[in-house]
DNA sequence: CAACTAATGCAACTCAATTGCAATAAGGAA
DNA sequence: TTCCTTATTGCAATTGAGTTGCATTAGTTG
């Protein structure tokens, strides 16, 4: 089920993800919306944009799920070149990063995804 | 808080955790346990082998903690040697792995920790 | 415009994790 | 061993992220 309607509060969500590379909590999401749509909605949303490709999620260490823009298909998996995330522990921005990291070989394991995430303080948040 | 008390419920946990590598989620521990302790507990005595550094954790992709056996101190991070995971997607055991993992030079950040995990299908699961 | 159905709002619900507090038990001192 | 201090536990209630069912609304297609 991706998205096949372009509805006013998925505009509203698609066009704050075009001005920002950061990766945003659901939690944020749905307090920044929350006087244009319900809570279930925006939840829904991610979800389509998600399955579309149009938006990327990753659950950080609090268990909280974070999206950002672009695409992050297992295929990518190949490339070597693996999608990561920093989060800043004071601010809590976070964003994409690129990264060359090594996918391990174990005995007769098939990997298909993955998922990296740094946490530190951010250019902004040092004193 | 760390633990300052050997009591029947932290030798239990413990002894589990030293007869297997693998990492274990909260949810599990708590069933396994549910006869012999409260899942208050439970929570509690993670918490405290974990400030100990006999346990560490991390959360997978749904949002659950899992805890396993030995350290992971944001000291390890100086040695590039990175404490990653794999959690098979069938049968859910996950376990620890060691990976060299680059730590990427963002201008002007501190990077403190960081967490790695992969997920695909294991060995046992393989059809 | 009409009709089909994806998408939404709302309320109730699930479930992991936390909190307050009274009761219990580890373990050091006498 | 017994006493005392207080770390630890059990229990019940609570928090908070995320989900579900269903009636209503609103895109989209013809």
């Amino acid at each position: 089920m991706a998205v096949s309607r372009k509805t006013k509060t998925v505009k509203l969500i698609l066009e704050l993800f075009e001005n920002t590379n950061n990766a945003i909590s659901v939690v944020d999401l749905v307090s920044i919306f929350k006087e244009k749509m319900n809570k279930t909605t925006v939840y829904r949303i991610l979800n389509r944009l998600e399955e579309s490709g149009i938006l990327h999620s990753f659950t950080d260490r609090d268990g909280l799920k974070r999206y950002a823009k672009g695409n992050q298909k297992p295929s990518l998996l190949k490339d070597g070149n693996l999608h990561s995330h920093f989060l800043c522990n004071d601010c809590g921005i976070s964003s994409c990063l690129s990264l060359e990291i090594p996918i391990p070989s174990l005995p007769n394991t098939r990997i298909d995804s993955s998922d990296h995430l740094f946490t530190g303080q951010c250019e902004n948040c040092q004193s």
